[in-house]
Formats: structure tokens, C-alpha cells, sequence
DNA sequence: TATTGATAAGTACGACCGTTCGGTTTATAA
DNA sequence: TTATAAACCGAACGGTCGTACTTATCAATA
């Protein structure tokens, strides 16, 4: 994240208490996440910290807001740099490995949240289902270009895609972060080849 | 779960707990379980329930030890009625679709816990990557069967497999848990067919 | 220089946490 | 019947939680 000179300082603490926010959530979830040992991390006050937020939900549907933009900004755009159709999904795919590494601390926070919040309603859940609404979307939105462009045949069902894509992302957060398997990038690698030949003309 | 005549005053009511316990984990998590309002849901003293366990720690693992052994016998044992081959797999995926339903109060236990725990090392964590790995090894070997009876092809990757086979049921629980998506159950149904598909002599 | 408004710190509160302890009831066995 | 152990209770401990108030700091402005 790239501190702009234009912020006002309130808001570059923020975005410091923000970050720390996300790693911490990463590691523990997003309901472990507390005010105070947030506050010790940052070498804040707690009730300076919370002047902020106002309240520990929207604390948190801050961070999901944070870790979209930063997802959306490391994996997704990049990849608009790719021509449209497999390319493009070729290169979410690999910019989502880089963004697994780089967050090397706890795995993806939307997968772990997702499973946290299932049954939890509220406007955390909210916020979270419509993340993850957007980022199927744009897998769907991803297969659609595919097939505009010919590389996926016509009838694909785009959805059908997504579901399969996403699935076999959850299969290699586990496989790699819960079970330490080895072979779990080798594994996903396949799978997603598999899958892409599926739909191919 | 039958209760047993033979069973003591103690385990019976252990027993008692373990359910309760199970099903506020399946709904709220591992991590947010807690003795007092676990406690009171059973109608008991925070003190008396403590007794069984002498840490929370402890209670958590044998929460997962329940699970686990409530897993195998609805899904896993069930599908060994099943002839050997294609039928005992689909037999799988239909009793898992059965207790899915039927734990209808939060999803798979072990999926929810599986993200919690993705980096949180301990005992819990050891105790989950163990029937995690009991139950993807049981995959791998339903796989290797199909293969042994001639159904699936012999050069057949049954890691493969089962990395794929368990990715798309972790996507159906997320699509159908916190999405609500009312196709869940339909895309993951022709994922699964067609994954088979992929392995047919 | 004085004032103001935003930012953070300080302090306090009630609720709940896991855990310990001592005592009371209940079941088992001699 | 009596001795022993298991099962359970109520009260209390030290901590941490989220949150609400009040106070201090300090840059920008008048």
C-alpha cells in the first residue's frame, strides 16, 4: 500500500492500524481479532485505536474492505493486463500463487473468513458475501470473455466454471496451509489445466 | 448416537455435552466455544461440565474426536454397504449430501475448522490435520479400489483424485452455506459427475 | 499569538472468559 | 451400613474483552 502524501495523518494511521488489522486476521480470523492486542501491536492506546472504528463490527468489515481492495489491486487488475481469455485467466491464477506467498502469514482471508461467518449473520457476513460474490463474478465474467473471444467453446456454462475454478482455490488453501501437503501448487496446477481443456474449443 | 445402558452416569453425560458441544461448533466455530454458555446450554455448572475435560483444549479435541467418529459412521461407514468401485464413491457423496442436510445447524465441522486452524499450531490443529488426512486417505483409497475392480482407468492418479473430489465439496459447502446459492447443490453434482467422468476406463 | 478541531491517550466499567477450590450430593462396593 | 470415589454445584480468581467518558497533544487557522 503506498502511503500518499495527500493523506491526512488520521488517515495514514488508519491505513498503518488497517494492515497490521489484515495480518493479524489472516493468522487468527477475523472474530479472534481484538481491540486491544491490535492496539499493543501498533503501539497505540486502545481507546485510541478504537476512536477509529466506533465499534469492533465495523472494524471489521473495514479490514474485509481493505483485504478486497488489496486482492482486487494484487490479483485481479494485473491480470487485465493479459490479453482477454485464457491468458487473462491464466494469469489470475498465477498472481493468486504470487498473492498465497506473499501473505505467507495465514492464508487467504476471505477462505477463512467464508468458512468462520457461514452460519453467523450479520454485517460482517454481509460484507463478506458480497466480496465473494464479486470475486465469483469476475471468474464467471473471466469465462464469458473466454468464450467471446473463442478460446472457450460456446456453450460453456460460465458459472459451471467458476464453481469448479473456486472449488479447486479452497482445495489448495487446505491442502496447503492446514495439511502442509507438498505436492498442493503440483496438485492445483493440474487440476486447473485439467479444468481449462474442459471448456477449450 | 444410541445411548448404551452399560454406559456410566459420567459418560452419559459427556456424551451429552460432546453433542451439544459438536453442534455449537458446527454453527460458531471451534475457537468461539465456551464453557459457560455451553454450560448453561446443557443445563449444567460451568464447574461440573470443566470436570469432564480439565481444559478447554482438551474439550475442543474431543469435540473433534465426536465429529470425527459421527462422520464415519453416517458417511464413510454407510458407503462400505455399497459394492466396491463407482457405486461405493457415489454412495459417499450422497451420504455426505444426507449429513450435510441433517446437520443443517452450521456446515462440515472439520471444513469450518480446517480454515480456523489453517495457522494456529496446537493440539486442536494436530487432531484436525489427523482426520483431515484419515478422511482425504479414505478417498485415496476408494479411488484406488475403482481402480483395483476396473472401473477407473489403472493409470489413474487417485491423489489426483482425491485433491479434486474433496475441492469440490469443500465449493459446495461455501456456495450453499454462505452464498445460499440455490444451484449449489446442481453445480456440484455435474462437477462431480463429470469429474468421474475423467477417470473412466 | 490565541483558538479551534482533530487525534490520541488515560481511565473506568460491566460482561464474560477459563480455571480453581471447597463442599454437597449420588452411585458403587465392601 | 459404612467407606470411597465420582459427579456436580456455587462462588470466586485474575484476565481480557468492547465500549464510554474525559483529558492531553498539536497542527492549522484566524
Amino acid at each position: 500500500m503506498v502511503k500518499l502524501s495527500s493523506m491526512s495523518r488520521g488517515a495514514e494511521t488508519k491505513e498503518m492500524i488497517l494492515k497490521a488489522a489484515l495480518d493479524f486476521t489472516s493468522r487468527w480470523g477475523l472474530e479472534s481479532l481484538s481491540i486491544g492486542e491490535l492496539a499493543k501491536k501498533v503501539g497505540m492506546s486502545k481507546s485510541g485505536l478504537f476512536g477509529h472504528f466506533n465499534s469492533k463490527e465495523k472494524l471489521q468489515t473495514m479490514v474485509l474492505d481493505y483485504a478486497s481492495t488489496n486482492f482486487v489491486n494484487e490479483v485481479l487488475l494485473p491480470a487485465f493486463k493479459s490479453p482477454r481469455g485464457i491468458p487473462r485467466i491464466e494469469a489470475t491464477v498465477e498472481n493468486w500463487y504470487a498473492w498465497m506467498d506473499k501473505q505467507h502469514t495465514g492464508g487467504c482471508p476471505f477462505a477463512a473468513a467464508a468458512f468462520e461467518y457461514d452460519d453467523r449473520p450479520g454485517a460482517v457476513q454481509d460484507h463478506l458475501r458480497k466480496y465473494l460474490d464479486e470475486m465469483i463474478n469476475s471468474f464467471v465474467r473471466s469465462a464469458e470473455i473466454a468464450v467471446e473471444v473463442g478460446h472457450f467453446k460456446k456453450d460453456t456454462d460460465c458459472k459451471e466454471f467458476a464453481f469448479r475454478f473456486y472449488s479447486y482455490l479452497l482445495g489448495l488453501h487446505l491442502y496447503d496451509r492446514l495439511l502442509k501437503e507438498d505436492q498442493a501448487l503440483e496438485l492445483h496446477k493440474k487440476a486447473f489445466h485439467d479444468l481449462m481443456s474442459n471448456y477449450l474449443v
